[in-house]
Order: structure tokens, then C-alpha cells, then sequence
DNA sequence: GGGCGCGTGTGACCTGGGTTACAGACGGGA
DNA sequence: TCCCGTCTGTAACCCAGGTCACACGCGCCC
């Protein structure tokens, strides 16, 4: 899983650079004593994944535990069909819900992860992982305020998928990640939990309206509003 | 919001057996030092609540934290269109994860809470919630432990509802109360997401294959074999 | 420059499930 | 007993969105 050693020489004071990315992506962890966050960084493994690499299965064991110091990770369920929706994505300075429910429970992961972009890890080992849970104030505080979090937007996802129509979820997704996004029709169904044509079809019917334009692996967007409004309008 | 005066005399022997079952409700909670528990039932609010009461509501504030001790609550989102969809329920011994992500979070409620059938509650104040949270090891891991458990099951409930036809995932929720069960098609389309008329229409064609038969506010299972093989086939 | 693979455009078709609009049935209270 | 509110059955209709089956175009590597 190793894809390219992140401190070939071993010496320590790429351990303590480590030591100040990890507390730059993660302020709460800065207030960790000293020797906890050596500990982190001797024991922990730094990883860095190319993009698209299978971090976890849904079904699979669950044995470590990652700080995404780069990159981001997708969580996402796949249905029989192929389809896939993303769950949320765990982005620089936070750390994979799911992971930590597995931990927590001792279960197998209920979902996948892929990395998005290249992503730098660091991964700790289960035992680190619940010493740290139990000896460690601010990495209490920094798994629970994530968990609040994911909880909030879980249901948030919950009541898109079951309520919303699927022009206005595009709509959503785009206004967010508007003026330009880079992704193919199909990463947009793989968010939505959708597939390829309706993402074309409804691209489409924006494009004619003049609310984005379309490329090859790129949709401009042009009117951020308009998307917005489709969006929000309640009904 | 108080219903029933619970210690009409106030007696310190009542708040003992409140302990008691607590203790037997909250197995985790036994191992609490006994001044924290005594700090629990003094300042907890012993509440009894009719069925149907509403406990929290979307958008609105959240500044105390339950502990159901018999009974239980369903927490729902609602749609502008009045639709429902039950996102999971807090059973005795259960503590609400919402509520949980919103005194961690300070935010407001994102979906409304409301008893399901008689209910006693022992709720506290933030404060107090707070202040176990970080003094006492016993709370934090019975926080913990809900938490994991909800996130895993939320994760769930998204892919049924975007993956799954609604035949199958009634088909399971009646294999899962079976053998009766006493309920409006209302009920169950509240839980489903869905509306009455569908649900009556997958009712019939189940009582037509024999696989329940059909009362007011009655359903019998008949066959829970063929509903599970339903619920389970995979495609 | 000729394939080949991937991303996209698009039409025909199907169907699950939501909407509307009733009517009949049961049951509890006046 | 009658009445009214709640629960249920059901038919007609509609539509979002999924499926299938292509065709086309761009870029890239032989």
C-alpha cells in the first residue's frame, strides 16, 4: 500500500516536520502533549496514495485509522447495479467517520473509500488509535466534533436522496462547486447516486437555459443563482 | 412540557430507585462514581410524555439531553409536502445522536423528534451533559457507542432509500416486526418515506401472494420466508 | 494517420411510484 | 342508534428517471 516512502533517510527532523503539518492540518491536536504526538508519528505509517486508490471495502475489515494530511478520500455505497452515491468525503484535517465507528464497535466497514487526489496519510494503528481515545483530551474532542458533524450532513443526505429531485441535487452540487468543476458525467451520477444519461439529459436542459456550458470533463458554470434558486425553491 | 409529576413527594428513597433504573436501563452508566449519578437524577428532569408529543423540531434550538428510559422516540425528517421519513428511533437505553451532534455542535435540530408511544425521559441540562462528557469515562464511551452504532445505520438508510425499490425495503420492514404488527398504512409509509396510497397498493399485492393478511391497523405476517427472500434478492 | 478508448449526445421505451379523487368500512362517542 | 372521523381500497393519470442502444467526436498511442 506503500506507494512512495515519505522519509527515506529516517532522520528525526522529518519526524518533527512531520509533527507540524500534522498540527497545521489539525489544530485541535496541537494541544497534545509532546510525547503523544511523537508517539503518533513513530508509530503512525505516512502514506502517499495516488488518486483512485481503494482505501477500504464495504464488508472489509477495519484495523487502522487515517489522518488525511492531503487530498481527500471518497465514502461512498455501491448498489449491485454499479451505481454508486458518495457518502461524504473526508478532506484535509479530518479523519473518516466510518473508520471510527468501525473501531469503536469492532465491525466491518459498511461503505467504500477511494482517495480522489493524490492523498498523504497518516495511519495509526488500532491500539494507538484507542489509547489515544482514552488518554487524550483533544482527540476526544476532535472525534466527537467530527461525528457531530458527518451525523448533521448523513441526514442532510438522507432527505436529498429521498425527497429531492434530482435537477435540483445537480443544481446543488453545482452552484457549490461553481465557477468550474473538472469531472466527467459520470463522477456527478457516482456523487448523486445517479447515472450517466440523466446527468447528460438534465446538463443539457441547463446548458439551453444558459446556466452553465459544457466541455469535455469540464462544466463552467454561469449563472450560480439560477442554479441556486432551482435548488432551494421550496415545493 | 412536564406531564406527570414524577416524585410528587420528593422523597430521597424515590431518587434511589430512579438510580436503579437507570442503572438497569444504562448498563454503562453503572460504573459512573455514585456522586455523579446522584448529580444526574438531582438535576435531571423526570419527565412522563404521552404518545405523539413533540420533542424537538427541525431548525428549532437544542439546549437539553434526554435519556429514554422506557418508551421510545422517532426521529424523522419531514418534507414541505408533509411526507416523513424515519431516520432511526431512540429505544430505552438509547440516547439521542442528534441531540448529541447538536449540544457538541451548538447547532440547531436538522429533523424533528416525536414519541411513538408513552414515554419516560430523564433529561438533562447542557451543562450537566457537558460536564459528564468530559469528567466522567463511563458517559463518553456510552456516547461513543451510539454514535458508532447510528452512523452505521444512518449510512445504511441513505443507500436503502436510493437504491432500493419500495417493495423490498417495506417487504423488510415487515419481515423485521413480524409477526404482527399494529400500525396505519400511514404509520408505515411514514417510516418508508413514502405515501399511504403505495403502501396500501404493496400491502394488497402481499396479502394476494399470502404473505400477510390484512386488518385495520392490523397486519399479520404470514410468510416471513418469502418477505425476507424479497427484501434480500439481490439485483 | 488509423485505430481505439473514453466521454458525450440523444432518442425510444418502460415503469415505479406519486397524485387526485373518490367510495366504502369500521368504530367510538353523543 | 346514528353520525362523523379515521382507515382503507381502488381506479385513472402522470412523470421523473432508469434502461437500452446507438452514433459521434476528441485525444492519444502505435
Amino acid at each position: 500500500m506503500t506507494v512512495r516512502d515519505a522519509d527515506p533517510d529516517g532522520t528525526t527532523n522529518v519526524a518533527a516536520a512531520l509533527v507540524t503539518t500534522l498540527c497545521e492540518r489539525f489544530p485541535r491536536l496541537a494541544k497534545l502533549p509532546p510525547e503523544a504526538l511523537d508517539e503518533i508519528v513513530r508509530q503512525g505509517q505516512h502514506l502517499f496514495l495516488p488518486a483512485g486508490t481503494r482505501v477500504f471495502d464495504e464488508r472489509g475489515p477495519c484495523g487502522a485509522f487515517p489522518l488525511v494530511l492531503a487530498g481527500t478520500i471518497r465514502v461512498f455505497k455501491q448498489a449491485p447495479s454499479g451505481r454508486q452515491l458518495l457518502l461524504y468525503r473526508v478532506e484535509p484535517g479530518e479523519l473518516c467517520v466510518l473508520t471510527t465507528s468501525c473501531l469503536l464497535g469492532d465491525t466491518t466497514y459498511s461503505a467504500s473509500g477511494a482517495t480522489e487526489s493524490e492523498t498523504e496519510l497518516l495511519v495509526l494503528g488500532a491500539p494507538l488509535f484507542h489509547q489515544l481515545l482514552a488518554s487524550c483530551e483533544a482527540f476526544r474532542t476532535l472525534v466527537f466534533s467530527i461525528f457531530s458533524g458527518r451525523v448533521v450532513d448523513l441526514m442532510q443526505r438522507v432527505e436529498e436522496v429521498a425527497f429531492q429531485r434530482l435537477d435540483r441535487r445537480l443544481a446543488a452540487l453545482l452552484a457549490r462547486r461553481a465557477p468550474e468543476l473538472r469531472a466527467t458525467h459520470q463522477d456527478l451520477a457516482d456523487e448523486l447516486g445517479s447515472v450517466r444519461e440523466i446527468v447528460s439529459r438534465l446538463l443539457k436542459s441547463f446548458a439551453e437555459r444558459g446556466w452553465v456550458s459544457l466541455g469535455r470533463e469540464k462544466i463552467q458554470v454561469q449563472d450560480v443563482e439560477s442554479l441556486q434558486r432551482l435548488a432551494e425553491e421550496d415545493l
